[in-house]
DNA sequence: ATGATTTACGATAACGTTTGCGGCAAATTT
DNA sequence: AAATTTGCCGCAAACGTTATCGTAAATCAT
């Protein structure tokens, strides 16, 4: 068990400070080319790893980003943290992950450990979009810039990286629409969830551009936007007098119980009943008949988010929001013709 | 723009030292309990958040670990992921993370940065079986516990947790056999990596224990391990001769491929040709027809794998090894009655 | 040659905690 | 009543860096 390196033992070595040693290192000015040489060589040679924790409590900001999501093993998520791993790790930026299982106050606290590791950034995933405490003691309070993902609270000034999911759930009725079905319904997410927000509006605004009549015995409320949910509702929607042709649900997730249900009911997607999902998961390519969906860029949305955190640092004025446009993905399970 | 709250200013408030201020706020012995009402009264007051990486530096060590995987959106590291998060958080324990892709230097190096960040442990899902740098680094170097994951080099005398693999195999293709199938082909992983290495081994000792001929025909090694390889392969094994009545995939991803190609084809799965995969992923359970696998409990892993390490960190004699037992789910594509 | 600038380095003080040591009352024991 | 223990607290030194400032020597311009 050897003691750990560090510079002053480097020093100690050549016999020069330890402020030499530093700057020979971090590979500043103000040192001869000849010093810079012995130290490299000798911190080489003694497997010097640099403590970083002391770095960056004498210089105040660590390269350390935070990183709260909801779930971390959701697909869609992990895809995001893909994207901020692996461009943060290209900057020898490190990544503290934290779940808020979504819940705001444990949001909340997190933010706060965070701070007091002090990073130098944070990249959010909000639970609700709410305006939120959040947001204020990360970037007001501590003036440690934030970057919300994916949700975010009405009115947000910040940066952000999102995905159009106004225009993402108005193509995928739009879509439908245009495959003849005649009573799309829709499964949706949480009210105070700001993507489920969009994506009901969109629904009801490709509704409208078409001469669509807007019927709330259509509209189902998720609690928890899961398969049973799906699986529940679907059912609910299907034995009622209100029959619809075409679901349209808030995630690919809920999608799967619509599937199950309608095996249970002994439906066809797509000939009885349309159906088309959000996110493009895994899943949804495979499952048969494979799913309509809206693609959201998660790797890129990451990546990018990164990059605002990043660039935000250097520049603190500059504003940076970027919203991706969504895509649909047509396949079976919203084609009528088909069969 | 607050300036940022620290012991020193509280101190300054209460007229007290910053000693007494730190013993109050980490609830030690030595302080009054009038003052610590008070300091801590102030603290939540004034929103104070102890600077941890002061603490860690002076303390020597910190309540971070170090996660490194191979792959992060993976599903199953996902999951793994999930369980070393949530627990960890419950400590509260951060968890910087970081990805290997794969590169064993890489995965070197990001256990030198980790060490300099002054974690108190690592946990590491190994690319590779062999003896590896990283490990020593950590371990004999540094003194820090290290806990590795799912893959290990061959005779690891150290802590891990890890599914068993041959056994898993073993099951898989018993049941395929049991099921009537003659002539069982396997698309395997790397020869280096430590799970394809077992689950061959097992699809091995399982031809063996029922009398069957292996034949190296078929037995296909995957270099990247996903859908365009099982794709691949599948063609090649079924217009081959020597044509397989059945497939055993390393991974349910190579599975994927594997369907994608018997619908080419025209062969039914599972009269045709039947398919077992590997892990469980969400994929399988959706997919047309639902592909039998091998459970892998990943969020039990990574909860495993933290207590592992949590308890390193305390007794440092004891080592700590757990293998979960892998569990076959029979689902239609390797059910030969079914249809 | 003289002054002005540059180069290369060191001494010292931070950064915000924790901790060993010691002080000094009050409380308790002998 | 003296001796000891206990409770509460502060001083000062760390932890391993980096930033600021100063300074001797070397180089430059005049």
């Amino acid at each position: 068990m050897h003691n750990k390196m560090t510079m002053k033992e480097i020093a100690r070595r050549l016999n020069i400070s330890i402020t030499t040693v530093s700057r020979a290192l971090n590979s500043k000015s103000d040192v001869g080319e000849k010093t810079r040489q012995a130290v490299m060589a000798l911190a080489r040679e003694l497997d010097y790893t640099p403590n970083e924790i002391a770095a960056s409590l004498r210089k105040r900001k660590s390269s350390i980003i935070g990183v709260i999501l909801p779930r971390v093993e959701h697909y869609f998520f992990a895809t995001i943290l893909k994207g901020i791993v692996s461009s943060a790790q290209k900057d020898n930026f490190a990544v503290i992950l934290s779940e808020s299982a979504h819940i705001p106050q444990k949001e909340s606290e997190l933010v706060g450990r965070l701070i007091g590791m002090n990073v130098s950034g944070i990249i959010l995933a909000p639970c609700r979009n709410e305006i939120d405490i959040s947001y204020n003691k990360s970037m007001e309070k501590n003036n440690i810039p934030i970057v919300l993902i994916d949700r975010m609270p009405k009115n947000y000034q910040g940066h952000f990286v999102k995905t159009n999911d106004f225009h993402g759930a108005e193509i995928a009725v739009k879509h439908l629409i245009q495959q003849g079905y005649k009573k799309i319904a829709h499964i949706r997410g949480h009210e105070y969830s700001s993507i489920a927000e969009d994506r009901y509006q969109g629904y009801c605004h490709a509704l409208k551009l078409n001469n669509m009549e807007y019927n709330p015995a259509l509209v189902k409320t998720c609690e928890f936007v899961n398969k049973e949910e799906g699986y529940y509702f679907t059912k609910e929607l299907l034995l009622s007098d209100d029959k619809p042709d075409a679901i349209f649900t808030v995630s690919d997730e809920v999608a799967m119980g619509v599937y199950k249900a309608m095996g249970e009911l002994g439906l066809n997607i797509p000939v009885d009943v349309g159906v088309v999902g959000y996110s493009n998961s895994m899943v949804s390519n495979f499952i048969y008949p494979t799913l309509s969906t809206i693609d959201q860029p998660g790797i890129r949305m990451g990546e990018t988010a990164y990059e605002f955190l990043r660039s935000a640092l250097d520049d603190t004025e500059k504003i940076r929001q970027k919203v991706f446009e969504a895509k649909l993905l047509i396949r079976q399970s919203s084609v009528r013709r088909q069969l």
